[in-house]
DNA sequence: AAATAAAGTTAGATTATACAAACAATGTGC
DNA sequence: GCACATTGTTTGTATAATCTAACTTTATTT
């Protein structure tokens, strides 16, 4: 048994193989450093902010601004950002793949949890959080194959697939319909484990079919009926759910609904 | 998201409650402090050496002595070892369950890496090496669940129970047995992947009936029969192989046999 | 028992990650 | 365009985990 230097170990870059359209470069980071990349790639991409800024990644990070400038100077000297004082902050194409990589163990951890562990979905990013910094590649690989390489997490979030693509289709929010329309719901904008619950309690699932039977022209309070049941959300609760267009079987599978009966 | 301060933060114990016959006290230790208590663990009980000195630790982990000397220190100050400058070192109760927590991990890990993705028995110490340190009470107990509360791991180690007990049976050797007796392979006592990738070679698997067909009287060679095939094997790797009666049904189970179908 | 070997410890240095407090740059309001 | 607020950086400090080199203690051998 090694405990072992794996995160204090110096970087040895070595130039790994060529595949699809991208070039991965193994090295070892520390888990810390996978955070701070995995951070700003949801900042940068995931939210339409055009800059980040060293605030909004400590608030994000939970750690002190100081904190953030002194990592962004680790990480420019290992080549994994590109950033000057004062100056915007950016990933390298290299580290953007490295962040992806740990955004697709997230997720198909939470999918493992939830489907083949009976956790509910508001439980499982915590746990996630750790199971994404195991390194081995076939682990992860195997464990995509053993769910049956699905492309949506128990959030409805896309799961990058192995070659680090999205693949994404359009999202629409319960807030954009209108009144008589109907939709499905396919994911959720918030992931924070009280809106989980929140979204629990009103009875919305996903796969579930929504009907918006009205929209109340003084304070935009929207009345929805789903299994039957008309419940009223406000316009913010609205625009963290997202909906789509009757699911096909191919969706259906994505989602791992048909394996409820696995537990 | 919250990268937290894990392994910086102070130790706060908390009395946490009374099962059975221990008291756990919950603490946050560190990846590096729970491979401490899991090595100390593993040469104070498992192997028969009476004291565990600085330089064994530091061998098995990996460090220098100088390292281990300092850490012990760190674990005393946290009441996890007991130890005195050039004195005895051993764990106290609290950190032995701790210990025997980890190793419970470890074991149920592997066995889900072999039973559910595939992976054979010599693959899976290194990775579950990273996964035992992954902290979620609820996690481990849905996992171990999941597995149908295995109690022996893909090596044939036992795995303790929740409540810290290893339901142990006597174990004897492959070089313990006579000639024409017979028996069945239930565990190694060498779990290094080069030893392992010997005994697949060989064609010796877990459950298998073993033959000893004959013994040389010169140089204690055995031949053993398995699967109908005849196979000369040294006294040394036979004295890493653990054999038992005939399997009962419920060891069967234990083995996870019954479930290579899954795959 | 003295000499030597082995085992264990201390001291001083290093790296990763964090903080607080002081400081510097940038941006905004009028 | 100055005053003030916001944002970002520097400096100095702390802790966890490690190392090397020098030193001390214990054990073994003759």
């Amino acid at each position: 048994m090694c405990i072992g230097k794996l995160p204090t170990q110096k970087l040895g870059f070595a130039k790994n193989e060529t595949k699809f359209c991208r070039t991965v470069y193994t090295t070892t980071l520390t888990q810390t450093e996978e955070n701070y990349l995995k951070a700003l790639l949801k900042l940068t991409e995931e939210s339409a902010i055009p800059a980040v800024g060293t605030n909004e990644l400590a608030l994000h990070l939970g750690v002190k601004p100081a904190t953030v400038t002194d990592m962004l100077k680790r990480l420019r000297d290992k080549a994994l950002v590109s950033y000057e004082k004062y100056g915007k902050i950016s990933l390298t194409d290299n580290a953007r793949s490295l962040a992806i990589d740990v955004i697709r163990k997230h997720r198909l951890w939470e999918t493992f949890l939830c489907r083949n562990l009976g956790f509910s979905w508001h439980q499982v990013h915590e746990i996630a959080e750790q199971l994404e910094h195991v390194q081995s590649v076939e682990l992860i690989d195997r464990l995509d194959a053993f769910l049956g390489f699905p492309k949506i997490d128990p959030h409805g979030d896309l799961i990058p697939s192995k070659d680090g693509v999205f693949h994404a289709r359009p999202k629409r929010t319960l807030s954009m319909l209108g009144v008589s329309q109907t939709a499905v719901m396919v994911g959720v904008g918030d992931n924070s484990a009280s809106f989980l619950q929140y979204v629990d309690e009103v009875g919305l699932r996903l796969g579930m079919d929504i009907w918006v039977k009205g929209i109340q022209p003084y304070d935009a309070l929207i009345e929805i009926v789903i299994d039957g049941k008309s419940i009223t959300i406000s316009q913010k609760f609205a625009a963290q759910i997202f909906v789509g267009a009757k699911l096909a079987d191919q969706e259906f599978l994505d989602l791992g609904l048909d394996r409820e009966g696995d537990l």
